[in-house]
DNA sequence: TTAATAGTTCATATTTTTGTGAACTATTAA
DNA sequence: TTAATAGTTCACAAAAATATGAACTATTAA
């Protein structure tokens, strides 16, 4: 019971990979930072969206915002979460293979 | 536009790590299979809820199901899903340790 | 000071996820 | 064949996440 709480913080930090926008915005950070029109220029979409699922993401700690002048530059707090993006991302595509070895045999 | 879908497609893996008792599971699960109702024992709740939970995770390709007689073994279906799950939890953790910081300094 | 750029915040509607209990299925043992 | 064990499935209610557009704030430039 009384470890339970930490599950739940570690559910909440894993949210945030749980959105295409927001895997999107991760694989963009992966090697620089970028300001919020770069971004929205890249997804597409509102503004208003993208801005609440930044500042989600900078809330549960996996984002950081620098500004500078007019521009919020956004990047990755940590290469741990663009790790831990890419291993999930071999997990997906393992199972399309799969997918499709079973596929092949109908 | 062509490839949003694959950021779908990730981000529903991805959401297999974003509940607490599924968090759980996979930590219960990092090195040994376990049954169904060993699984309901030591998470507690709802067996329709586990159930569920487990479903899901096993649809989306992150668990294996193996029927012995009357019992389902459930196992990670790759070792990839428990290292994200705890490249997250480092995350998690290097937040918290921020956060003291920042409130030790108060 | 006015306008433009760069974003954030808010209220609300919609969609998705989650939890619950009851009913159901499958395997084994008596 | 009956009962017990081990789970799954289903329908529904409640909670949480998401998308949208309008209004707002902050910085810079003219």
């Amino acid at each position: 019971m009384i470890n339970k709480n930490i599950y739940k913080l570690h559910a909440e930090v894993c949210k945030a990979l749980g959105h295409p926008l927001r895997i999107e915005v991760i694989d963009l950070l992966q090697d620089n930072e970028l300001c919020f029109t770069d971004i929205l220029e890249i997804t597409g979409g509102l503004k208003s969206n993208l801005s609440q699922h930044l500042s989600a993401m900078t809330k549960k700690g996996i984002l950081t915002v620098r500004r500078d002048g007019k521009c919020n530059y956004f990047s990755l707090s940590s290469k741990k979460v663009a790790k831990a993006c890419s291993l999930m991302r071999e997990v997906l595509i393992t199972n399309l293979k799969q997918h499709q070895k079973i596929l092949d045999k109908m």
